[in-house]
DNA sequence: TCAAAAGTGTTCATGATACACCCATGA
DNA sequence: TCATGGGTGTATCATGAACACTTTTGA
């Protein structure tokens, strides 16, 4: 048996065997007109150039994993505070064709309406894409990708996360089709409101659409402390 | 914007500021006259020496993570085709106190009457913790372990992995022993049955219990076509 | 008054839960 | 014959799915 094998205390020794680079690329999530999209990049240098990828970066010494995704994510859409969770890592030897690089994978759910394209940035450089309409990703990007929709759908049975691509205000039947959209599937619409009404999770507001051609709707905002107590008390989702 | 920031095809500098330091930990979870046991290893090096902590190592330039994880549980374990799987990357920049080093978590199943210890390794070095009594453990360990206990519980209630803890052969109420271990609930014998083989994942065997002094159990085992061809069809857990 | 979406009511089937009960076997 | 776990039957209740129906609004 080998004791460098259990006993990852020793310091690595310099000339060593073993992989010594680690980045980020991030799946950022937004949801328009009915439609999930992403957020790519197209890659300005290096061997990809001309490429599609999703947005990613190096992680500094000083900072955790989680922290270079926010910084990564503030940087290019100017948003703070974004939903984030780490997917997991992605390390196959052969995935990045010039060295040996292990990459950490997020996704991020952002409300588009507050997203801005930062300053400096020309619209070719990022843009976003419907999920089922984007082009060919460089290196395992696409298997990325693939991991976070997998993970988007079941983390939207979960917990409440799909708020986090919605406007602050919305109607029962967005709410409705943006599960729909996610899930792929169609859902009952008076059984899909009974359900979610009796979890009291979402607040009324006193306030309705305006400037529909149909009846207007009850707008809803949802409470995060709502949520939390009822975490607190054990609670799960289902559709 | 950043350019480095979105573009990580860029070749690291020689002198840069960014993480170079990749290791695996791994939980390996046991299951032993109805409890749930973890391997830990006594570190015989180092600043932690005489502590105990879940085995880690390197990742080799030339190996997948998931293979680096196969090596080293081989290394300790003397076993084969171990139930394996991902849980995430851990990197506070404070975890290990000697240099900056992200390590990718690991929880390992394995089927107890396969484990042998390794020749030339004592055991003092290497040994089964009740999962309730573990001791304190070295950096990150414990959180790494937390994560383990909690993926597993979520795991064991979407898949049948729990097989994996059990032997070839184990009758029904050894296997609802083990969900309630794993869960922490109590569970109703009658219902489980009824819901276990609805599933059908269960092959009966011609084959009972013996020198029991209670009436025999009929003793069953898993078969993973069936699993396999359940899951095409879509198919789901829940207790 | 029509189209379109908002919103309510009701029925039916399924599955979870609780628990009473009988069966086989060794000590 | 008793203790122990193996194994079956059944009544009850909660939930999800299907769908018919009424309401409100702008064009």
């Amino acid at each position: 048996m080998n004791k460098k094998a259990i006993d990852s205390v020793s310091i690595k020794e310099m000339d060593s065997d073993v992989v010594d680079a680690v980045t980020i690329d991030c799946t950022i999530f937004g949801f328009h007109e009915g439609t999930l999209e992403v957020l790519l990049v197209q890659h300005a240098e290096g061997i990809s150039k001309g490429k599609w990828g999703l947005p990613g970066g190096w992680i500094k010494k000083n900072e955790s994993i989680d922290n270079a995704a926010y910084r990564l994510l503030r940087d290019l859409t100017g948003i703070d505070n974004i939903y984030l969770e780490q997917l997991r890592a992605f390390g196959s030897p052969e995935r990045f064709p010039l060295s040996r690089v292990i990459t950490i994978g997020y996704y991020a759910l952002i409300k588009k309406e507050d997203y801005r394209l930062t300053p400096g940035f020309t619209a070719s450089a990022v843009k976003w894409y419907k999920v089922k309409e984007v082009p060919e990703l460089i290196y395992d990007h696409a298997e990325i990708l693939e991991t976070s929709i997998k993970r988007l759908k079941r983390r939207v049975r979960q917990a409440p996360v799909g708020f986090n691509l919605l406007p602050e205000k919305f109607t029962l039947l967005q709410l409705m089709h943006l599960y729909e959209e996610i899930l792929e599937v169609e859902m009952d619409k008076p059984n899909f409101r009974r359900k979610f009404l009796r979890m009291k999770l979402l607040v009324p507001l006193n306030e309705k659409q305006t400037d529909v051609s149909h009846r207007a709707a009850q707008l809803y905002k949802f409470d995060p402390k709502i949520y939390k107590s009822l975490t607190e008390r054990g609670f799960n989702f289902e559709f």
